[in-house]
DNA sequence: CTCCTTTTTGCAAATCATTTGCATTTACAT
DNA sequence: ATGTAAATGCAAATGATTTGCAAAAAGGAG
């Protein structure tokens, strides 16, 4: 059994069901750290249920992201990246070589004035910061 | 004529050529200031060169940004977003509700201490920050 | 200017990730 | 145990982007 409880608390809130493929897919994030794409976690998914269903997948990664249980990043490749939330706020430095993501603890966020966020007229929720480059393998 | 100058040296310092629809792509890009799609420059440049080719504006966008003359942003909607580069440095603050983006000038990565970066072990070429939340129409 | 080689274009078809409609199954409150 | 709303599996649809290929255009050499 999992650490069902964030993903109950949060699904129950809003009148959502606790399905054995939405715990499924948060037990394969959390038994495999990092960013993974749809179709990794359909794959990892798939041999915990084989009945799993790549629809269910997206449906779920999308649903799990608005209630910031997972994360949705971007990586600029044409495909979605995932990643489990609730570990610390972090953000990635990506190489343009091989697409290695590492995490960096840096954010530049903290460090913003707030009158400078209010002069923007938006009501701020979240925010990414990506630096871009090339690893140690990768030098052109 | 437009400032074709830019354009032209990047290209021949590479070996590529300059053909018509490159240089009405940045034209395209200079008469409509901002964030475009793929599918915009393409309605904006048949206008004026009726023959052009979707294909034709994805290699280019593709080619202008590798040669850092435009800039490619993912603004997470599943279609890519391109601008011309050269104005200010800037970043980008998005409304998850109506998909607005505006510009801010702040830029956090300056203000990175060069040892943290140092520390990554990766050749930095660029980065992006974004911020996300809801403007003054879409407040949820 | 003309010729030659290389790059680029237009076109059509292909690919890839993601989404959707619908009939059936499941969760969970009563 | 029952009823209803929500979720799943499946197959088909979408939408953005990419690709192969033959014909056209660019740029350098002569
Ligand atoms: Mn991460
Ligand atoms: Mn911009
Ligand atoms: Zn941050
Ligand atoms: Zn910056």
């Amino acid at each position: 059994m999992k650490d069902t409880g964030r993903l109950e608390a949060e699904l129950k809130k809003k009148g959502y069901k606790l399905t054995e493929q939405r715990r499924l897919i948060i037990e394969v994030f959390s038994e495999n750290p990092g960013h993974h794409t749809a179709q990794e976690i359909f794959d990892l998914a798939k041999r915990k249920l084989r009945s799993i269903n790549f629809s269910t997948i997206y449906r779920n990664l999308e649903l799990l992201s608005a209630l910031d249980i997972i994360n949705k990043l971007y990586i600029e490749s044409g495909t979605s990246h995932y990643e489990l939330c609730g570990g610390t706020h972090h953000h990635h430095i990506i190489c343009k070589g091989c697409g290695e993501t590492r995490e960096m603890n840096i954010c530049p966020y903290e460090s913003l004035e707030e009158e400078k966020l209010n002069e923007l007229g938006f009501k701020v929720t979240d925010h990414k910061f990506k630096i871009y480059g090339y690893c140690s393998k990768c030098r052109p």
